[in-house]
DNA sequence: GGTATTCTTAACACTATCTTTACATTTCAT
DNA sequence: ATGAAATGTAAAGATAGTGTTAAGAATACC
C-alpha cells in the first residue's frame, strides 16, 4: 500500500555509490544516485526523497554547499557520509543542519539503522492548544468550538478534520494526507467524502461558503486553514 | 526568557558522569543525573528533561531496558553513549528508538552538536525552509507564497514552477529540464505552455512583467530565479 | 424496537485550471 | 536597420476539480 520511501545518495565515487544503492535496494527503499553535488541538488528538488546521503568529498561543489543549499529549502533528513573523523568537522556539519554524520568505514546494518532513525524524526509533531482567529476559537483540550462565542456542533468527523486543518493552520494539506489521516491509511483516493464533510463545515462556520474565511482550497492540492493568530515564531 | 533546557544523564560512573555535567552546565543547560536505571526512569517522569543521556552500562537494570520503558511513554530525544562499538549492538540500540549512539571516548564538542542536533529533531523548530529575497516569500513546508506579506494564489503548476525554479535559484535551468520535470519525460519540445505559465506567474508577482526583478529569461537556453538571500545558519 | 443522528454514496451544477490558438513584442545576427 | 527566431500576452474552448444537495445505509440513543 505505502509507497516506497526514496533515498537520494549523493557519492561520486561510483564504487562506494553502487555498493550502498544495493544495499538500500535489498532493504526495500528507492534510491537515486547523483555523481556531483549540482546534480545532487536538482535531483532532490525534483524528486522530493525521504532521505539525503551525502558524501561530503564531492568534485565540483563543496559537500557543505550542497548541505546549506538543500537547507536553504528543505527539511529533509540528510545522513553525511565522511571520511574525515575530526570533531570540529563533525560538529560544523551537524551545526549546518545534518540529521547525522557516519564516519568510513561503516557497515550497511548501521547505516539502515541510521537512516531508520532519521525517517523517525522527519514524521511530524505540534504541541498547540488553542487555535484562535476572526471569530472563530477551537479548544483542543476541552474539544469545543465557538463561533462568536458561541458553541458550535460538530460530528466526530467534522470535528477531526478541522482540528487537523487547525494544528496545522497556514499550510496546505494534500486531500491525500487529510484522508489517510482521518480514514486510515487503506482508503481509496476517492475525496467525495472529504468535500461533503468540508461542504458541511463551512455551512456551520462561514459566514459565506463560497468566500471562506477559514478554510481555503488549494485546487488540485488540499485544502489550507487561515493561520493561527497567537502563533509566535522562534 | 526561554527558561534554560534541561538534560537527564543516566550514569553510573560517577566520574564521567561529573564530566559530562560539568561540559552542560558549560554549555548553558540545566543538568540532572541519575546513577542508576530506576533512578533515571522515574527522574525522566518526573521532570519531563528535553534530552536524555542515557549510559547502556548501568548496574541494575539493562540500558536497554530503560530505552525501552522511557519510549512506551514519551519522545524526549534519547542520545545513547557506550563503550560498545560493535554495529549490531548499535542497530538494535537505534532502532529500540534511540535517537542517536555514541561511543566512547568521545569529545564534549561532538556531544553538545548531538544535542543541539537532537534538540532541533523534537521541539520542531527546525529553522523555517523558506526561499526570500526582495518581496517574495516562499515557504516550502507550508506551501504558500507570499509578496510583501500577502498570500498570493497559484494554481498548482505555476506553484510547482516557481518552487523549482526557487529551490535551484541563482542556477539556470533549461526549458527542456523544466519542461520534463513539470510535464513529465515524454512531452514534446514545445515550450508554449511553459512560456503562458510563466507570464502567468510574472503577473502574479513582478511589478512590471516587461522587467522581471525574481525570475529572468535567458534567451536561448531558460530560466533563473534570482538567489535566495535568506541562508541564516542556526 | 423505533427514532434521531451521523456517515457514505451518487448525481449534477458550477468553477478554476489547463491547453491551444493567434498575434504582439523582443532579441540577435547579418 | 531589417528580418527571422525566440519569447511574451491575451483570449477562448476543453478539461478536470470542487461544491452542493439529497437520499439511503449505518450507527448510536432512548
Amino acid at each position: 500500500m505505502n509507497a516506497r520511501l526514496s533515498i537520494l545518495v549523493i557519492e561520486d565515487d561510483k564504487a562506494i555509490c553502487s555498493f550502498i544503492t544495493a544495499a538500500l535496494n535489498g532493504n526495500g527503499y528507492r534510491t537515486v544516485a547523483a555523481f556531483t553535488g549540482r546534480e545532487g541538488l536538482s535531483l532532490a528538488a525534483s524528486l522530493c526523497p525521504d532521505v539525503v546521503l551525502l558524501d561530503l568529498g564531492l568534485p565540483d561543489v563543496d559537500g557543505h554547499e550542497v548541505l546549506q543549499k538543500l537547507r536553504c529549502w528543505s527539511r529533509i533528513p540528510i545522513i553525511v557520509i565522511s571520511a574525515r573523523t575530526e570533531e570540529q568537522e563533525k560538529v560544523r556539519t551537524l551545526d549546518m543542519g545534518a540529521d547525522d554524520y557516519i564516519t568510513k568505514p561503516f557497515g550497511t546494518a548501521e547505516l539502515m539503522a541510521r537512516i531508520r532513525t532519521s525517517l523517525r524524526h522527519s514524521s511530524g509533531n505540534f504541541p498547540e492548544t488553542v487555535y484562535k482567529t476572526l471569530n472563530l476559537e477551537i479548544h483542543f483540550d476541552k474539544r469545543t468550538v465557538r463561533l462568536n462565542g458561541e458553541l458550535v456542533h460538530l460530528t466526530q468527523i467534522e470535528y477531526q478534520l478541522l482540528t487537523l486543518l487547525a494544528k496545522n493552520s497556514g499550510r496546505v494539506l494534500t486531500y491525500n494526507f487529510i484522508m489517510k489521516n482521518i480514514w486510515g491509511p487503506y482508503t481509496d483516493n476517492n475525496n467525495q467524502i472529504l468535500r461533503v464533510n468540508m461542504a458541511n463545515i463551512r455551512r456551520k462556520i462561514e459566514q459565506n461558503p463560497a468566500q471562506p474565511q477559514y478554510v481555503f482550497t488549494e485546487v488540485g492540492i488540499g485544502y489550507r486553514m487561515r493561520e493561527n493568530d497567537d502563533f509566535t515564531p522562534p
